[in-house]
DNA sequence: TCTGGGGTCCTAGGACCC
DNA sequence: TCTGGGGTCCTAGGACCC
């Protein structure tokens, strides 16, 4: 069963309003979710339905969205409100079944298989959840049913919103394969683009492929897509995917910068909230990268591989700093991001020759009572000087 | 005032080892 | 009278998902 929010952050959002005594409920008006246009961050995060049917699609900058649309309202997104209904929404599954895998913040799996002695039938158990959710939260779910995550989850897309649909193996040469290549999850722009010109325009006819044909075009995984398309996948839900395998911060600047000088602060913020999450999870990063996107929207990346892991936030600050330097063609720079992989639980630490293990030792200490004291008392009562001057400097 | 941010997985190519 | 084969690890880039 996979269970899926009907566009998410904007009913979220519409929940929020209704909640706060706002007169008329956006759900039902041409409305999006989207970024502030003055910080670069213009782009449609989500859709009302109305919006949709203008032709409205997520991702789309909002320039381009008013033009289909003049008279668009557009909300701000809200991250602590939908981390907030997110959490609620899975609390309710949860009184169900233990077994829930998360998939994003506004979607998951349940193995009903594993609880369908208790509860029956699982088309009326879909409805009853889906009703739950509409009544006590206050938006619309869809859920999908099938015999494996994949079917279940192209079920959830057949039509919305607030519906329930099924795609059991028998139904799959009727439901799914009549629809367009691009609906089949693993299948994006990229390949949707390439099949087609292969005539291969729906999931269908993707399933008659011949796999010897077809990995002339798309290697070892044109069997893994054929499968996909026959409906076929092994894959378990697995609950409490839990603890990432990697962690990133990344932002796009208002202006184009110039100097190593500006990248750095940017770096030094990023770096301050992945180290600070890191210590908080008692977890150290191996890799370290930095990633750029310049004024072309072309983006790069530089990283290496530590001898020891780290949650250190001077080392990983550092770490960045040099691969930054290391990798810069000098492009005016519009986003800078830091990202943090191979993620371990604990160090083993190699004493260089050359390093104080006093020094580290107490380096990190410090750096724990900060992180307690910002726990403690909200989230900024110590920050670096030098974050803080930036600061100021940009007002 | 055109184009976000956070993830996972796969592949190609190079370094290195035996 | 030139240059194998198999394997692992690492990096950069790209496709895809939400």
């Amino acid at each position: 069963m996979h269970i899926d929010v009907n566009s998410a952050f904007l009913s979220w959002t519409a929940v929020d309003l209704l909640n706060k005594g706002g007169k008329y409920d956006i759900r039902n008006s041409y409305a999006v979710i989207g970024g502030d246009e003055s910080k670069r961050h213009g782009i449609v995060l989500a859709k009302s339905n109305p919006a949709k049917k203008v032709g409205i699609i997520t991702g789309e900058p909002l320039f381009s969205a008013r033009k289909k649309c003049p008279s668009l309202n557009i909300y701000p997104p809200n991250h602590e409100l939908y981390n907030d209904m997110s959490n609620k929404m899975f609390k309710l599954l949860s009184k169900y079944s233990p077994d829930i895998e998360v998939y994003s913040i506004d979607e998951c799996f349940i193995d009903y298989t594993k609880v369908k002695k208790l509860y029956g039938n699982e088309i009326s158990f879909a409805h009853k959840i889906k009703d739950e959710i509409k009544n006590t939260l206050g938006f619309t779910v869809n859920v999908g049913i099938g015999n494996n995550k994949l079917c279940a989850k192209v079920a959830t897309d057949f039509s919305k919103p607030d519906k329930v649909h099924t795609l059991y193996n028998h139904e799959i040469k009727e439901k799914m394969h009549p629809l367009p290549i691009n609906h089949l999850i693993g299948i994006g722009r990229k390949s949707s683009e390439k099949l087609i010109k292969l005539g291969i325009n729906t999931i269908g006819d993707l399933s008659n492929c011949n796999p010897n044909q077809l990995s002339k075009y798309f290697k070892n995984q044109a069997i893994k897509i054929i499968e996909l398309a026959k409906g076929i996948d092994n894959s378990e839900v697995i609950s409490d995917s839990g603890l990432s395998k990697g962690i990133s911060n990344s932002t796009t600047i208002a202006y184009n910068l110039t100097s190593k000088k500006e990248v750095y602060h940017v770096i030094e913020s990023l770096v301050d909230n992945l180290a600070t999450s890191l210590r908080k999870q008692k977890r150290y990063a191996y890799v370290i990268a930095i990633i750029l996107k310049d004024k072309h929207f072309h983006s790069y990346s530089h990283q290496t591989k530590l001898i020891n892991a780290t949650n250190n936030t001077k080392e990983i600050y550092e770490t960045a700093k040099k691969l930054f330097d290391e990798t810069w063609d000098n492009e005016p720079i519009r986003l800078v991001g830091v990202r943090l992989d191979n993620l371990v639980n604990e160090v083993n630490h190699q004493i260089s020759l050359f390093e104080s293990v006093e020094h580290k030792e107490l380096e990190s200490g410090l750096e724990s009572v900060v992180d307690e004291l910002n726990f403690k008392y909200g989230s900024s009562v110590i920050k670096k000087a030098s974050l803080h001057s930036s600061k100021r400097e940009q007002k």
